[in-house]
Order: C-alpha cells, then structure tokens, then sequence
DNA sequence: GGCTTGTTTCGACATCTGTCGATACAGCGA
DNA sequence: TCGCTGTATCGACAGATGTCGAAACAAGCC
C-alpha cells in the first residue's frame, strides 16, 4: 500500500521547520512536491474531511463516520480519502470491517511552517 | 480592484491563529473560503512565483522579476498572479510603468495556524 | 502624435478534477 | 457456504484549470 503513497519529505526532520517560503526562492521540485500537498487541500470536501478525522476523538476517524456529514456519494468521499493518503496528510489501516484514518501532523507541520510569515505586515 | 479579491477573514484579527485544524470540524462555508486559498497554492508555478515575491528585496517584486525564471510564457504569470491576488494571498500596485507584487504575511498566517498540529504525533 | 516597453485580457484548446452509479473486494456472522 | 455490511475501484461525463498566441490597455519617450 504504500508505495502508492508519496514520500513525505522530512517527515521525521526538524530542518524544514525553519524554511518559510520567504526565506529562498523555492525550487522547481520542492514547489510540485509541496503543490501536490496544497492540491490535496485546495477542495473544501477534503478540508472538512481532514477537520473531521483530525478533531475526532483518539484522533482518527473510520470511514463511517466521515460519510454522514457531506452530501456527496460514499465512492466520492473514498476518492477523496486517496487523495489525502497520496499526499501524505492522512493514514489509514483496515482493522476488521472498518478502514480507520488518521492524520499525519508532521506533514501538516511541514506546510504550516512554510506558512509562517517571515517578520510583520510590512518589515 | 478590490471587489475582485476575496476578503480575507481575520486579516487583522489574531483570533484565527488559535483555530486549529484539529479542534473542531471545519464548517462548509470556512472550509470553502479555505479550499479558495489553498487551490491558490496548489500550483508550483504559483508556489513558486509567491516565494519568489515573498524572498525579493523589499519584500516586494516587479512582475518583471518574475517572468525570467519560468518556462511559461508571460501571460501564463499574469494569469497566475491574478489567482493570488483574487485569493488574498498577494496585493499589487501599479507605479509608473511597472506593477508590484507583495506578500499578505496575514493570509498566510492564517492558512499556517490552520494546519499546526495539535500536539504531537499520536498524543 | 506615434513608437516602444510592460502588463493584462481574450479566445481557444487539451488536460485534469469532482462527481456519480455500477461493480468488485474484504471481513463478519448465520 | 452464503448473505450482509463496509470500503475501494471502474468507467463515464460535465465542468474547471493551465497554457498559449493575439490583441488590448497603460505609461513613458522620441
């Protein structure tokens, strides 16, 4: 399963903690790999999914209980799931009937560090 | 100009900073707003046009700084700076014959409080 | 005024994305 | 084994997105 899944660089470094966007250009690899991370943001069904998964108790989620809250189908609901595993911002695993996801904080870290604006509004 | 931007939500208030992912299920309308500015991010020409910007002396960067270091053709860039600019992410100004692009540190502080983990890896 | 340079808008087009219903796969219990 | 429930995959389709060349708009200079 896995290797269906994208590296997540850094995952269990610190060193791109301190590496806002600001900082230096971004290269053009690091800037696909990141945009495949933001892609998977970028769709509010996926936003709430992930809010819903990270703000559920133990902190994970089954699929059952992410398909109650949004008016789409349950095969959408699983695509989208993919497409939060492939970029690295969830995991999941079948224990028994149910597939449970959960959240993977070091990649959500990753881009909010990338966020963080360098000094104030205007210098 | 400004009725083509998205408003920003919070963009001076600091109480968004402490609105985890994780601590309460995204609503539908906060998720979209949302899913508007990391759509904005989702590409890696627009990522790295923003780091360009955000790195540029001064802060700020003439669109003239930003078409050498791209493949893409000019209007390509224009195109993209207008999807920065209408998520919030950047503002511009003409002066004189050239325009200039600058970072709204607000939008991304905004975004990078979204996504710092709650605690930790599994605790 | 007319030319030159910088930037945006327009129209077109190929590709990607979100969505669905149908179907397949996985595990449990009778 | 069979049927049931939960989840993922498939195939299709409408609409969104990234890209381009051409053209329009803006400001400065001759």
């Amino acid at each position: 399963m896995s290797n269906l899944e994208l590296v997540v660089l850094g995952q269990d470094d610190a060193a791109v903690c301190c590496t806002p966007l600001a900082r230096e250009p971004l290269g053009e690899e690091a800037a696909a790999d990141l945009a495949k991370m933001f892609k998977a943001l970028s769709d509010p069904v996926r936003l709430r999914l992930l809010s819903l998964i990270a703000s559920h108790e133990g902190g994970e989620a089954c699929v059952c209980d992410l398909t109650g809250p949004f008016d789409v189908s349950q095969p959408t609901i699983s695509h989208h799931l993919k497409v939060l595993r492939e970029a690295g911002l969830v995991g999941s695993e079948r224990r028994g009937t149910w597939v449970y996801y959960w959240v993977r904080p070091a990649a959500l870290a990753k881009l909010s560090a990338l966020l963080q604006a360098p000094t104030g509004e205007s210098g």
